[in-house]
DNA sequence: CATCAGGCCCTCA
DNA sequence: TGAGGGCCTGAT
């Protein structure tokens, strides 16, 4: 399989490890260099692609296993490989191919590249918004720490809703580990010749989940325990968030449609998600930017909130909601970035341990 | 054994 | 309308 290019600029290392709160990290490919970007994504590229004699094939969401890899001193672009499991590629044969032809292959990398655009969110023109950020006092140191970080945008909507629920008041080793159990336990398994690859499960899989290892049922007038660690969302480490994601399911399959939130406007999908148990200002924000692409967002958590307290208020102690305010006035259309780069720059520079320790 | 972690929910002025 | 207490859990 030759290997793929994407001229953009990114800092693959930088960009996927910068924390932001769409996804669980990937999983390394090779532990052996670490001057390398080296990592395996797991994803479904759209189900229809062009088929010989003018056909479409419908594969109903190709699993592709994407390997993905940068040298640390080069960001000008990366390379990528992809590999499909064997279940699909019979699938492939029951309809009449042998294998793949050229043309649904190079298909297929139009299907990835696509989705890789999504992702790193590649078509924002990042020299343009470092012109902006040079023109901002404040934020002008930040471009030499974060060269190359771009969003990092969640395949999934629905993973990046459940993930920013069970970021709330969590650590970012403890949110992770809990997404990466839940997609072990439940996710559909996908098996490639590089390992095992799970899934999402989806707003549906979440009703039949439970929220104890234990729980009280009825039947022929009479209660008695029943045992469902098996499908036991607290197994999974998420405490008391469990049934803010069960009723947030029930939302998303009731009453809120995920496929008319990226058509709202701002303000109207903010209030919107606002209504999902479990989310508030924050985590609409993350849901908002890193979810739907709403890069106007500004989420607003307690180290934002000390970092623009700290720059733009004279260390005024500014409330959260104020914060977001100053962020979307201030920032507009590059609020997102805005909020990542001042995230990060404060990390790096030491900022945030001067903050810290006042 | 406390404390705390990239908030949210609920209660009560 | 907003301030403040309590909270699953696992790491330190």
């Amino acid at each position: 399989m030759s290997s793929q290019k994407i001229n953009s600029l990114i800092d693959l290392n930088l960009t996927q490890y910068s924390g932001q709160t769409s996804q669980s990290p990937w999983r390394h490919n090779s532990m052996e260099n670490i001057d390398k970007f080296d990592e395996l994504i797991y994803l479904k590229v759209p189900s229809i692609i062009d088929g010989l004699d003018d056909k479409t094939i419908n594969l109903n969401g190709l699993p592709v296993l994407l390997n993905l890899s940068q040298d640390k001193d080069n960001i000008n672009g990366f390379e990528y490989t992809y590999s499909l499991p064997q279940k699909v590629e019979k699938q492939a044969f029951s309809i009449g191919q042998d294998n793949l032809s050229k043309k649904e292959l190079q298909s297929i990398e139009r299907e990835i590249d696509s989705n890789l655009n999504n992702i790193y969110d590649l078509e924002f023109d990042l020299e343009k918004f470092y012109e902006f950020l040079l023109e901002d006092e404040k934020l002008a140191p930040s471009v030499d720490f974060c060269k190359g970080l771009r969003l990092f945008i969640a395949k999934d909507p629905f993973e990046c809703i459940i993930s920013s629920i069970c970021s709330a008041n969590n650590s970012i080793a403890r949110w992770t580990a809990s997404i990466d159990k839940i997609k072990l336990n439940w996710g559909e398994k996908v098996e490639f010749d590089e390992g095992m690859f799970y899934g999402f499960p989806s707003p549906k899989d979440f009703l039949d989940f439970y929220e104890t290892p234990i729980e009280q049922s009825e039947a022929d007038g009479r209660r008695y325990e029943v045992d469902c660690y098996t499908k036991n969302l607290k197994s999974c480490g998420v405490g008391y968030r469990a049934p803010y994601m069960k009723k947030a399911s029930q939302m998303l399959i009731d009453e809120i449609d995920m496929n008319d939130v990226s058509k709202m406007a701002y303000d109207e999908a903010f209030d919107l998600i606002l209504r999902l148990p479990g989310v508030g200002p924050k985590v609409a924000d993350c849901i908002l930017l890193y979810g739907f692409g709403f890069q106007e967002a500004f989420p607003s958590d307690v180290w934002i909130k000390r970092i623009v307290s700290h720059l733009y208020f004279d260390g005024e102690d500014i409330s959260a909601d104020k914060t977001r305010e100053f962020g979307i006035e201030r920032f507009g259309d590059y609020a997102g970035y805005a909020q990542l780069y001042l995230f990060h720059y404060a990390r790096k520079s030491g900022l945030m341990d001067e903050i810290k320790n006042k």
